[in-house]
DNA sequence: CCGGATCCGTAACGATACTG
DNA sequence: CAGTATCGTTACGGATCCGG
C-alpha cells in the first residue's frame, strides 16, 4: 500500500509527511547532539521498540535526513535544518515540563538542546563568557556573546566557570525549586571559576 | 487505557504529546488564520474522517489550545503560541513543495501562513508598503516595513498595490515556473497600483 | 444541512522473541 | 550489537447513521 501522506500542497504538510510520525522528531533530537549508535538511540527512546527504530532510521535515510556511518547514525546537512523546528516545538513544550507526573525518563545528553531553547536573548544582552555544565556523565559548554548562545558538546573552549552537579540537582535547579546557594551548601553543586557568570547564565535561561 | 505518551522529561516530547499526533498540527494551521466552522475544517483537511476531527478538536480543547465559540472553533492564546513551531516546520518543508506529484489539495486560505514562512527578512531590508493578494476567494494583505512582514486576512490597511489572480497562476508564480509579465500578458494576473512594490515583494519571498 | 457519533476494516505501533 | 520476525493492541480512514 501507499505510504500514509497528507497529499496537500502545503509546506507544513510536506514536512509532517517526512517527520510527523511517532518518534521521528525524537530520533532527530538525539542526532542533533551528534552521531549515535543504535543502542544509544534505543536507550534514550524508552518504549520505541527495536523494529520501529530501525524503520524510522531507514525512512529518514531514504528521505536524505540521516546517514549511516561506521556503526553510527548522524544527520545530513538537510536533516540538521530541522533544528529550528525542533527548538520551536521545544519552546512551546517547555512550560509543560512543570507538570512532572510520575515516572519519566530524562537524560543529561539533552542539555545542549535544552540550553538552546531555554536561552532568552533579551535577558542576556551583555552576557559574555563560557560556562561548562557537567551533569552526570555529560559535559556541555555554552558560550555567551552579543546576546547569542553557542553550545558545544565537547571541551571546545576554555571555560570561565565549570559547574558540576548530578541530574537530580540539575533538574531541581532548572525548575527553580532549588536555590544554587542551598545546593552548593549541601554539596550537590560545585562551582569552579567565575561564580557571577554562572548566576547570570541562570537568569539568561529564565531560572529565577 | 492511558493515552499514548512519551513519558520523557523533555520539552520536545511534551509538545509532541499534545500536538504530535496525526492531523493535529494541520488543524492548528487552519485555526491560525482565524476561527473556523467544523465543515470548513473538514473541507481543508481532506481525508481526515469526521470522527477523527471531532476527537482532535476535543483533545485540543481539553489541552487548552482550542476553544469552541458560537458554532466555530478558534485558538486560545496558548494555542497561538504554536505559530512559531508551525512556521519553522513549514520553512523546513517548503523545498519539498517542488515535488508536486499527482493529485494534491491546495487552498488559497493558506496564503497568510505561506507569506509568513516564505518571507526572507534579509531580502527585504528596505521594502516598505502594503500589498494585497487576491487569489480565488481569498484576500491577504502583507505590510512590509523595516525588514519585517505583517499579514492580515481582511482589508485592514490601505494597499499600495492589489494583485488579483487565480490559484493555478498563483502556484505557478510561486514556483517560479511562470513570469509575472507573461501571466499579465495572458490576462491571468492583474496588478493595480505600485507595480514595482509587487515585484520587490516577490523577491522578498524568494521567487526568482 | 450541520455537527458530529458509531461501526468496522486496515495500517501503524509496542513488546518480545529470535538471528547473523 | 544491531537489527528481523512475529503477533497482539491501538490508532486511523471511510462509510454510514443520527439528532437538532
Amino acid at each position: 500500500m501507499a505510504k500514509r501522506e497528507y497529499r496537500q500542497h502545503c509546506a507544513l504538510a510536506r514536512a509532517l509527511d517526512l517527520v510527523g510520525e511517532r518518534w521521528t522528531l525524537l530520533v532527530v533530537r538525539e542526532l542533533l547532539t551528534g552521531s549515535k549508535r543504535y543502542k544509544e538511540l534505543l536507550a534514550n527512546l524508552p518504549g520505541i521498540g527495536t523494529n520501529l527504530l530501525a524503520t524510522r532510521l531507514s525512512d529518514l535515510e531514504r528521505a536524505g535526513l540521516v546517514e549511516r556511518g561506521d556503526r553510527s547514525y548522524s544527520l545530513t546537512p538537510r536533516g540538521s535544518e530541522l533544528e529550528a523546528a525542533v527548538l520551536a516545538l521545544a519552546r512551546f513544550g517547555a512550560p509543560l515540563l512543570a507538570e512532572a507526573d510520575g515516572e519519566v525518563y530524562w537524560s543529561a545528553s539533552w542539555n545542549p538542546i535544552a540550553l538552546k531553547y531555554a536561552f532568552r536573548p533579551e535577558r542576556a544582552r551583555r552576557l559574555r563568557g563560557t560556562v561548562e555544565y557537567r551533569v552526570d556523565d555529560s559535559r556541555v559548554q555554552a558560550r555567551f556573546r552579543d546576546g547569542e548562545i553557542e553550545t558545544a558538546a565537547e571541551s571546545s573552549w576554555r571555560p570561565d566557570v565549570v559547574v558540576t552537579t548530578d541530574g537530580e540537582t540539575f533538574l531541581a535547579l532548572s525548575a527553580g525549586e532549588l536555590d544554587p546557594r542551598d545546593a552548593e551548601a549541601e554539596g550537590s553543586l560545585e562551582i569552579a571559576g567565575d561564580r557571577a557568570l554562572f548566576r547570570r547564565s541562570l537568569r539568561a535561561f529564565g531560572v529565577s
